[in-house]
DNA sequence: AGTCTAGGTCGTCACAGTTC
DNA sequence: GAACTGTGACGACCTAGACT
């Protein structure tokens, strides 16, 4: 059975930012690699595009006559909730006509290609934003699905307004509980999303309350156990889950031997799959992983130099095991890029090629009319007749190429 | 049905480069 | 200098399809 991981290539695949032609050449040509912006700062750049996309999606909407999204929440998975009464979404927001999903489906796509640029802080806002964007892509038929798209956008937007005012590690954590609620809404699952109290943003969109958002994680498992119609979010939000985005609990994994040494049949201990921790409440690094409080002298935030050997290998392994998919899906986005960019050059090739033939057809048919000098076939043809100039002239007209 | 093979996925290691 | 990220390379495992 082949493994459903999150589908990021829609939205990589289908934007038009050029950045998206050729991430890997890109990010090293430009000096951009390795070059981590703060999560605040990012958050901050994001924001604006997001509310851009929401303020179109609302914009566009609000010629049509829109059906009420209820968006309720369940105090039983969510316990903030018993202080925050079932909200309806605008609207306007709910009444996304098929061109506001072109609309939004764009601007999520630059979206996207600006947070897939940037590191870990911000992959899930990103994975959130790629899901809105093949959500709303798919759900232009089906009305149902256009409201959740909204409620799943509004909380995008949420979590990229909101980072401004959290520190480095939450805003990895809300970005991770909004794409568990996007995701959510996107199957079809209970959101559960808690709006603040402070009701509506500038742009007329909701605010949510991503700290809120503490308890998704876990119910948003829950909610997958029934069947998920969605392998892309059911298997986002098992990730999301696995993460330890609010537990330490470290499994206890003693030290195993090179897989490649391990004899075959050798029971593999599968750090991965361990069982989520949930206790953990503290704070988190910027990839997710829980933020170790600081050794006594030791200079840097998270210092594992307390951990045991054992915990320092566990980690390790874990952090390269998600940069490795990470590494495979950029790669794999690549190639994709690649092929198509293959793809669409041998179209236009093809296309300007019977153009000349047009071209040059029409300029022969004028020929045979017209008694001309020039042989315009050459010059269609790419080849350059030589002008009856002096070479005197060829030099005083052009620049050396040489200099 | 059993075997072979190609292709894909995954975890891990090693290493270079970056960040703090 | 420790910790970290990104990525190539490698081996293990799985699956689908072809072949016997």
């Amino acid at each position: 059975m082949p493994s459903a991981g999150p589908d990021y290539t829609h939205a990589l695949t289908s934007a038009k930012d050029p950045h998206l032609t050729s991430p890997f050449p890109e990010l090293d040509s430009d000096g951009e690699r390795g070059k981590k912006e703060q999560p605040t700062a990012i958050s901050a750049s994001i924001a604006p595009e997001m509310t851009t996309a929401a303020t179109a999606l609302a914009t566009t909407a609000a010629t049509a006559q829109p059906p009420s999204l209820e968006i309720s929440v369940s105090p039983a998975v969510n316990p903030l909730a018993a202080s925050a009464p079932s909200t309806s979404v605008p609207d306007a927001l709910a009444s996304l006509t098929h061109a506001a999903h072109d609309q939004a489906l764009e601007i999520i796509n630059s979206l996207q290609s600006s947070a897939r640029r940037r590191r870990s802080s911000v992959e899930a806002v990103a994975a959130a934003s790629s899901v809105l964007a093949s959500f709303a892509s798919s759900a232009k038929a089906r009305h149902a699905n256009r409201t959740e798209a909204a409620a799943a956008l509004a909380t995008a937007v949420a979590a990229a307004n909101s980072p401004p005012v959290l520190n480095p590690q939450m805003t990895y954590s809300s970005g991770q509980h909004s794409a568990a609620a996007a995701l959510l809404a996107a199957s079809g699952l209970h959101p559960g999303i808690l709006p603040t109290d402070s009701g509506m943003g500038d742009t007329g969109i909701p605010q949510f309350d991503v700290a809120s958002f503490g308890a998704l994680p876990a119910y948003a498992v829950e909610a997958t156990v029934g069947g998920d119609p969605s392998n892309t979010a059911q298997t986002l939000l098992t990730t999301i889950a696995e993460t330890p985005t609010r537990s330490a609990g470290k499994p206890a994994v003693a030290a195993k031997p090179s897989r490649r040494k391990a004899a075959a049949g050798e029971p593999d201990l599968e750090l991965s799959m361990s069982p989520p921790s949930s206790q953990f409440d503290g704070p988190l690094t910027s990839n997710g992983m829980p933020l170790t409080p600081d050794a006594p002298g030791s200079g840097r935030p998270g210092s594992l130099r307390h951990l045991t050997p054992d915990e320092r290998r566990a980690r390790r392994l874990q952090r390269n095991r998600l940069a490795a998919k990470e590494c495979r899906q950029k790669k794999k986005v690549y190639i994709t890029n690649l092929e198509q960019q293959v793809e669409d050059l041998e179209n236009e090739n093809s296309r300007l090629r019977k153009e000349i033939e047009e071209l040059n057809a029409k300029l022969t048919l004028g020929g045979m009319r017209t008694s001309s000098t020039a042989d315009p076939a050459l010059v269609l043809n790419g080849e350059s007749p030589q002008p009856k100039r002096s070479r005197v002239a060829d030099r005083s007209a052009a620049p050396n190429p040489d200099v």
